[in-house]
DNA sequence: AGTCTGACGGGAT
DNA sequence: TATCCCGCCAGAC
């Protein structure tokens, strides 16, 4: 699966400031339907330092898929609110910023 | 080989 | 809208 990681690392790498994509979505445009989750493994193994927008992946729902109040939470939506993106009680109106 | 665990998704209720 | 539930898939044990 090394080349799924850099397909999914180059996709996220695309995503636009201002905007977002689904797990499902990236997993879909690498040509890979269903690996959902698994884009979720691939983001869990960036560095902690990584310069990829990992802020700019939500859940089908539009909302973070970290623990609501952990740090990581808090981060996602501190870097989305800083793109001017809108995020009423942690929801995202993907019809909206969703990258397409 | 069997089981459990996720930065998931979609359908049913 | 909110749960709940089940299917999905690679990886760790």
């Amino acid at each position: 699966m090394d080349e799924l990681d850099k397909m999914i690392w180059q996709t996220v790498d695309a995503i636009p400031y201002g905007q977002v994509m689904t797990y499902g979505q990236i997993a879909i445009s690498c040509g890979y339907p269903g690996y959902a989750r698994y884009v979720g493994t691939v983001l869990k193994k960036l560095p902690p330092d990584t310069h990829l927008p990992w802020h700019r992946v939500v859940n089908a729902q539009g909302r973070s898929s970290f623990p609501e109040g952990s740090e990581k939470y808090r981060e996602q939506l501190q870097r989305l609110l800083a793109e001017n993106i809108v995020v009423n009680n942690g929801k995202i109106a993907l019809s909206v910023y969703q990258y397409q």
